[in-house]
DNA sequence: GTCTATAGAGGGATAGAC
DNA sequence: GTCTATCCCTCTATAGAC
């Protein structure tokens, strides 16, 4: 499955499930060669170095979420259905079994290239920005209920949802659902349907 | 400084703070050594395994967290004075630069020993079940606002903390005050001073 | 209890053939 | 663009002297 589309493209979906699952110092060169049939300097021709590698995959991480956000705002969706949108991808995550890549190099952080970090940070101005602008449109018409600031709301959304994906390991999927629904109360969202949805 | 208090001790002392600086696969026996001023094998003598040593370490923060919370307890700490307790301990690993254990583990969760995860969940019960029954006296005598569950607010303000300490990594120590001050907000705790207690 | 020395595995990275 | 082969390093862990 998934077999002509350059192996660049390969190299980089694996080493993002790598990377979500075990942690930056936690893959090799090996691991994504192996899954991908190939040997290790092939893996090196394309990204020279770990770091390149890592740096290429935060940078597709951003891409990929000002694309998504972009599509958002060219639905015109509501701040509502942008939020449930957000928070279904988190919810994918955690059944993929993945945290966060922000708390991946938050966690390993003095082990990480400086480029990298940097990235990450980048990363993180992105999706507060978004989420920021999500929360004071809501909270403006009325069908958000914002307490405080919409910057530290963006940030206590977003640092729940990481902190839930991370400890969903340690105890469980209950928890991620559990620190969800206690933020969509907060925002004042209705819960959906028990089994609706699941 | 410290210089008298047993090598196991010592070795304890050095491997909290590389673990909370750099990860469970960010550490290494030879940076131990070097920072006691001893030999790769020393450290294998005192904890033949990379497992011992962690699970070690972790069992040390449940009985450090189990009696700090009997000394609350003793002291017959009210509610709010408990959790201002708990906020200085996280603030504290905010200065020094640490992360949570539990984030730790839950990043790396998968190139962790089961043991090791296993007592991290353990860790991660203790620190839920006090918060939850600080959050429930709190609430019922009227000094705290809970907002639904004790449960999943115990949850939700180790979750923001948890992430604010990560972040923090990647944004700067304010990320991690404002997390901590939106907790005390909703919560309905007085916001210190500004400058007070920088 | 600490040392020297070393085994043995795996990591990142490169050279050069094809 | 991928391969084989290899270098060099760091890591965990152990044996045996002191």
């Amino acid at each position: 499955m998934a077999a002509r589309q350059g192996t660049r493209q390969r190299i980089l979906e694996v080493a993002e499930e790598l990377f979500q699952h075990r942690g930056y110092g936690g893959f090799s060169y090996q691991q994504i060669a192996e899954r991908l049939g190939v040997r290790n300097a092939a893996v090196h021709y394309h990204f020279p170095s770990k770091t390149d590698l890592v740096l290429a995959l935060l940078r597709r991480y951003r891409s990929s979420f000002i694309w998504w956000q972009d599509q958002m705002r060219r639905r015109g969706e509501t701040p509502e259905r942008c939020l449930e949108a957000f928070f279904a991808l988190e919810r994918r995550y955690m059944e993929e079994g993945k945290v966060c890549p922000l708390g991946v190099v938050g966690v390993e952080s003095e082990g990480v290239p400086d480029v990298v970090r940097a990235e990450a940070a980048a990363l993180a101005d992105d999706l507060l920005r978004w989420l920021t602008a999500v929360l004071t449109q809501g909270g403006k018409q009325g069908a958000l209920r914002i307490m405080g600031a919409p910057e530290a709301c963006a940030l206590a959304l977003m640092g729940s949802l990481q902190a839930g994906l991370q400890l969903a390991r340690l105890k469980g999927p209950e928890v991620f659902y559990i620190l969800l629904e206690q933020q969509r109360g907060q925002l004042g969202l209705m819960t959906r349907q028990v089994a609706a949805g699941a």
